[in-house]
DNA sequence: TTGTAAGCGTTATCAG
DNA sequence: CTGATAACGCTTACAA
C-alpha cells in the first residue's frame, strides 16, 4: 500500500476503533454500549466489555463532547475557596453530581463581578451542561452570556427579584432581621453591625441593612452603626473594630457580625479591655463555623443552609438537564442558634 | 448543487470558519493570530481580530483540545475543600495558573485513596496538561495511570521517598518533633497527641509520631498518648477527647492538637473543668486558623506553608509544562508560632 | 506569511 | 440491533 499520507499527531491511546476491531464490532457498537448498553444485544456487549477491559481502553472525554456538542461539567463560581460556607456546599454538591457523572469545574471570583464574567467566559467555552453562580449580583455582560446560552442557570446563597434562571439560598436581609430581633429582645437597645469587607460582600451588606430595618422598626432608632472592617485577617480587624468602637459609642450593648470568625475576635478584645460579654455587650455572628459553639463564651449565631443548598442544586439541575422544569427560587431559610454570647438575664427570655 | 447531504446538528454557534470568512482569511490563519498573534501580519491581524470583536467568537475549547491532544486543564484532588488550608493553597495556584491560560479541575476525595483514583481516573480522560494531588499515599492503580501518563504530577502537602515526580511540601514529622520539642522546653513532661480522623489522615498521623519519637528522644519516656476523635464536628469531639484524657491520665502536662479548632475546643473544656491553660497544661495546634491568635488564650500552633505550596506549585508546573526540569523534592518548611497556650512561667523561655 | 487539507476520537443519522 | 459514514471545530504538517 505505502499510504503516503500526512503523517500526523501518532497518538499511542487506546480508541474506541481498537476496542471495536479487538471485539469484532463497529465503532458504532461500541459507542451505543458505552451511552445506552441496553440498546446492545448482550452477547456483543460482554464482548465488547471484554475488549474494553484487556485495552484498559479510556474514553475520550473531549471527542464525545466535540461530538455531541456538550460535556458533563457544571461550571461552578464562589467568591472564595477559603470561605468553608462556599466549600461546604461545593463539596456536597460535587458528591451528587459526580455520582452521576458529572464534573464540577471551580473558579473563585474574589468577590470581584469582573472576575466572575471572565470565570463565565472561559467555562462557557467548555460548552458546560449548567452553570452555578454565587448571589444574584452580575456584570450586564455575564447576564447576556448566560441568558444567551440556553443552559441550565442556578443562582445560589441569595434570594431576590430578577433571577437569570433558578435561585436557591435564602434571604439575608432576614437573617439581618432575625439577628437584631433576638438582640432586642434580649434588651439590647442600641446596636451596631460589624462586617468585613461590606463594599463588595453583597449578602453580608444585606443582612446589614436588614439590622438596621429592624432597629428603625423595633426601636423607633434609624441609628445603627455600621463597620466595614475590610479586608486582611479578619479577627484581628475585628479587634480593633470593636476598640473603635467602643471609644465613640460606649453605649452599644449589642452587636452583630457579618460572620463568627469576627465575633470571636470581638470577643478577645472585649475580654482585655474588661467589657462583658453577653452582661454588657450581647454579640450575634453568622455563619456556626466549626469553633462556634465551642469557645468561650460560645457564639450566638445564624447557621445558613450550607449543605442543604448543595443538595438542592444538585437535585434541582438533575431536575433541569433531564427537561423538567423547576421552581425558579427555593427557599432553604436559615436557623437563628441563640447561645451564650447573647443569653442575658434581662430580656424576655423563658426560664 | 442540491448536496443531498446527511444533514447533522445545527449548531448555530460562531466557529473559527465564520471568523476566517469575514475576514477574508483562511482558517488556520485565524487558529496561528489566536495562538501565536506575531506570527501573522499587522493588517491581517487587524481584520481579524475585527471580525472575531463584530461576531462574538468564543473558541471551542473541545475541538482543540482534541486536534491538540491536549487540554489547558490541570486535575486537582484535595482531601476536602472544607479544610481552609487546602483551600488556601488551591485558591493560589487558581490565581497563578488561571493567569496562564489554565482551568483548574477540582475534586476532593474525602481522605480516601479509592476515592481519590476514581478522580485521578476521570480527570485523566480529560487529557490534563499536568495533576496534582494531596499527599504521598495512592492506591497502586493511582500510581500506574499517573507513572504512565507522562504528564507532570506533584505531590503536594508532603515530603518522603518514592515520589511519582515532585513532591512540594513539608515534613509533618518533623512539625511533631517541633511541637513536642518546644512543649518540653517550656517544662511539660507528659504529653498527649489528640487528632481528627488519624486513621485516615495519613499527615497528622505522621505528625503523631513525630510527637511520639521526640518524647522517647527528649524524655526517654516512649509513652505519649495519642487520641483519634474520629469524624465529627471536631470542637467537641475535643471537649470530650480531652475530658477521657484528663480522667485517665491527670498529669498530663502538655498536648499537641493535629488542628487549632480542636485545641479551641479543648481550651473550652479546660475552662469548663477549671483545668489552667497554659499553667496546667500546655497546647499547641496546628494550622495558624483566622481565629488561633485572637481567642483566649491565644492558641499557639504551627503554620504550614499553604499559601507558598499553591504558588510553587504553579512555578514548577509552569516551567514544567515549558519543557524544564524541576527539583523532585521541594521543602517548604514551616512556621512554630509561640504563643499564649504554651507560655508558661517555669521553662527555659527568655524574658 | 498564508493557505490547503488531513486528521483528532467521538456521536448522530440513516439505511439495512 | 448493527454498521457506514458524515459531521463536530480546531490544529498542524506541508505546500505555496
Amino acid at each position: 500500500m505505502s499510504s503516503q499520507q500526512r503523517s500526523r499527531r501518532s497518538t499511542k491511546r487506546v480508541t474506541m476503533t481498537d476496542v471495536a476491531k479487538l471485539s469484532g464490532v463497529s465503532a458504532s457498537t461500541v459507542s451505543l454500549y458505552l451511552r445506552r448498553p441496553d440498546e446492545v444485544s448482550d452477547t456483543l456487549g460482554r464482548r465488547i466489555q471484554e475488549a474494553i477491559d484487556t485495552l484498559g481502553y479510556v474514553p475520550n472525554l473531549m471527542a464525545g463532547a466535540l461530538a455531541a456538542a456538550k460535556t458533563r461539567v457544571i461550571g461552578v463560581v464562589v467568591p472564595s475557596m477559603v470561605n468553608s460556607m462556599f466549600a461546604s456546599t461545593v463539596s456536597r454538591m460535587q458528591l451528587s453530581l459526580s455520582r452521576h457523572g458529572y464534573q464540577l469545574l471551580l473558579g473563585h471570583s474574589e468577590y470581584s463581578e469582573q472576575q466572575e464574567e471572565s470565570l463565565v467566559r472561559t467555562f462557557m467555552s467548555w460548552s458546560p451542561s449548567a452553570m452555578v453562580l454565587t448571589g444574584l449580583q452580575h456584570t450586564r455582560e455575564t447576564r447576556r452570556i448566560l441568558t444567551s446560552s440556553a443552559i441550565p442557570v442556578v443562582e445560589m446563597w441569595e434570594l431576590g427579584s430578577n433571577a437569570l434562571d433558578t435561585m436557591i439560598g435564602f434571604s439575608h436581609e432576614d437573617v439581618g432581621r432575625a439577628q437584631a430581633r433576638h438582640l432586642i429582645e434580649s434588651g439590647c437597645r442600641r446596636l451596631a453591625f460589624i462586617g468585613a469587607r461590606l463594599s463588595v460582600d453583597n449578602r453580608a451588606q444585606l443582612r446589614a441593612t436588614g439590622v438596621r430595618t429592624a432597629c428603625r422598626d423595633l426601636l423607633g432608632s434609624a441609628d445603627c452603626r455600621i463597620i466595614d472592617t475590610g479586608t486582611g485577617r479578619m479577627a484581628e480587624a475585628a479587634r480593633e473594630a470593636l476598640r473603635t468602637l467602643l471609644a465613640e459609642q460606649p453605649d452599644v450593648d449589642g452587636i452583630v457580625f457579618s460572620n463568627d470568625v469576627l465575633a470571636l475576635g470581638a470577643i478577645a478584645q472585649a475580654q482585655a479591655q474588661g467589657v462583658r460579654i453577653p452582661e454588657d455587650i450581647a454579640l450575634v455572628g453568622f455563619g456556626d463555623m466549626d469553633f462556634s459553639n465551642c469557645c468561650v463564651p460560645a457564639i450566638s449565631t445564624v447557621r445558613p443552609p450550607r449543605e442543604e443548598i448543595g443538595d438542592r442544586i444538585a437535585v434541582a439541575l438533575l431536575d433541569r438537564l433531564q427537561g423538567n422544569t423547576v421552581e425558579t427560587s427555593i427557599d432553604l431559610g436559615f436557623e437563628l442558634l441563640v447561645r451564650e454570647s447573647s443569653t442575658r438575664r434581662i430580656g424576655l427570655a423563658t426560664s
